[in-house]
DNA sequence: GCCATGTTTGTGACCGGTCACAATGCCGAG
DNA sequence: CTCGGCATTGTGACCGGTCACAAACATGGC
């Protein structure tokens, strides 16, 4: 019986099932109130004791049950992110930061995707993530899905939100919990100003969707146009997040030869307006501006490298982590999220003398699928 | 006190704290046993007392409360999904499918994130992760971080894999649970031939990441190479994942004229490589053809598009979600993962005849930061 | 030496489910 | 009419922690 080196009670381990704190009190020759209090950084148990625990937790691999702590206490150390996307870059990207913070904090992180934006859809999802006793909730709010879904969280729950900036400012949301958001307005302010600064007449927009009638790049947008008593163009509003949409939309708009500069939702609009504008013979930025939002890592690389506003958006997830305030409560003052930057490249140059005019050539075959565009495949393609 | 509406039982609502089974039993006249055989289906219950059950639990709006099922059966239904990374589109995407498939069959989807390829960072996320009692795991193994994790899995945990396929092929790892795998090896050798067909002398090899020596899709493409008598260049391998490294590496490579044909890792490689190709006055695909691997949604807005090979991400982690047979255990055969597709688009072209000379221009200003690229900011770039 | 105070330790009940087992009811067959 | 067999229902103990409370022990002032 003597075959393998097993160092301390060769006799019998009889299940290999995990200890428990009665099992470690046993080996400890104390009470498992006593480890219980050990586990639990409690103050009033003595040197000796905690020893003894300590190394009888180590001897017998202890871990502690998730499942009878959360059952005990009414409540899970966990939080579940609910999203309506996993791809997209802010999204992903965000989701990344609550992960750092929460594993730091020793919480779980769960994730449950809305998978539309019926409400029904909304309404399940929620009803399942909003039992206190499974943990916080941290919702992304940065579309319709997300804000919608936010407001269906009953009051019971705790929650946090990643948001667009101005369901921030609605005082019903203000309150409570609490919600973190960048400055959208301004930064689309500041990337407006920077084209009309270039001499560009005005600036049209190509929008991803919003959760509000008008979104707070849109809204930004046209504060900055009005400051400078530039028109103020119809906004361009694609239906989806797919790029396929800004595409065919940007085919559309660069046919008129006022259109000299495009501030678009995201980046990966963006590069679809850059395609479109190539494939209509347009060049950027000597023909037409563009400029994007996030900063995806891509930005860099395309040609020409994308001029756009970078968001910090694991910074952003970090932050709605802390608000939930289940950190151990750490009272170190926040740092405030860095503001978006404009980070200037090449896709945007100073307003063309006369524009270029449009060659209505078809789209390139491999665009042409669906007569939409590229195929159908990846979720935010709608 | 007649405020609001409530349709019944107003007189006394004390607690609003959650009811459990027992509460349903005494409000349905049945015993807490019968309730709980309702939940879980049993058979063996009269129509008559699931009726009176099923009412009472609309009632009193009754939710199963889940750390209690988990304490009681020694498992959670959940299942972490353990990767190094939930930005990369292939990552994401995988994670997508799990969760979609997770929440068909009713399961939790927790993430954990390794967050380096430390000994001590892997075995502190595989401690955490592999406590059976928490569910089952899922390891994105599509990298070195990944399969260490892998490996190091104790045997007591119920997990399953999406990985790179020589690890799926490994013999003590094809037991079990089991790993689920796309070809990559195949589908680089069909991309490597797709560019000798164009007449290219042979064709580089810029790499990604892998948990082997020998990456998969570096297999591929030194088989086609060697079946078409092409000579076998050396492969590039940038460090990490970053786009930079890419296009660092790419600036190097294409200064030898006889570089005409290159397949990438993966398409945010081979975007770094076709803006080095354009930042050395060469033209994609007169003078280089590029291929790139995952067909990310921005592919086909690339310039030129990229050809590429599209791999159903989502669909593999459906699958490894299936293999870990927690949904019921549906017996119904598994559609076969859809093989990776070439999507040829507009990166690959005839070898030219006699190749562009490569201009030594320094990188754009943009690109020029900390000497190596782009400013390192996300995750990837290490 | 005695008591008030504070520290350390232990016991019992409980969280909300599950299992094993026993008890009850109902049916047709002998 | 009685009994075995099956369907249905109920009771007790348990999973592994937590809380509330009480007991044992140490300390110091009088």
């Amino acid at each position: 019986m003597f075959v393998t080196g097993h160092n301390a009670e060769d006799e019998k381990e009889p299940a290999p099932s995990a200890a428990s704190i009665r099992d470690v009190a046993k080996a400890a020759g104390v009470s498992y109130q006593t480890v219980s209090r050990v586990i639990n950084h409690h103050p009033n148990v003595s040197q000796k004791a905690r020893d003894k625990v300590t190394a009888a937790m180590a001897e017998l691999g202890y871990r502690p049950n998730r499942a009878a702590r959360a059952l005990a206490n009414g409540m899970d150390r966990a939080v579940t992110v609910l999203t309506s996307n996993t791809n997209l870059f802010g999204y992903a990207e965000t989701l990344g930061g609550i992960e750092v913070a929460a594993r730091a904090a020793g919480v779980h992180v769960a994730i449950r995707v809305l998978p539309s934006d019926s409400p029904e859809d909304i309404a399940a999802a929620v009803d399942q993530v909003s039992d206190p006793r499974s943990g916080a909730v941290i919702v992304l709010a940065f579309d319709r899905e997300g804000s919608q879904a936010l407001e269906a969280l009953p009051a019971t729950v705790s929650w946090a939100g990643a948001a667009e900036s101005w369901l921030g400012r609605q005082s019903s949301l203000a309150e409570s919990p609490r919600l973190t958001w960048y400055d959208d307005t301004a930064a689309a302010r500041t990337a407006t100003e920077h084209l009309l600064d270039l001499g560009h007449r005005t600036v049209h927009h190509v929008a991803i969707p919003s959760s509000s009638p008008v979104g707070d790049r849109e809204r930004g947008w046209k504060q900055a146009l009005e400051a400078a008593g530039a028109p103020v163009p119809e906004v361009v509003q694609p239906h989806g997040w797919s790029i396929a949409g800004a595409y065919d939309a940007a085919r559309e708009l660069l046919l008129d030869p006022d259109v000299t500069a495009v501030l678009c939702g995201n980046d990966d609009q963006a590069l679809g307006v850059i395609r479109a504008a190539n494939d209509l013979g347009l060049k950027v930025p000597e023909d037409v501006s563009v400029v994007g939002f996030d900063d995806v890592p891509a930005a860099p690389y395309f040609t020409p490298a994308l001029t756009t506003v970078r968001f910090d958006f694991a910074a952003l997830g970090r932050r709605a982590f802390e608000l939930l305030e289940l950190g151990s409560g750490s009272t170190e003052e926040r740092a405030p999220l860095a503001s978006p930057a404009l980070i200037v490249r090449e896709s945007t140059g100073p307003a063309p003398q006369g524009r270029t005019a449009a060659r209505t050539t078809p789209p390139p075959q491999h665009l042409r699928a669906a007569g939409a565009g590229a195929e159908p495949r990846h979720k935010e393609d709608r």
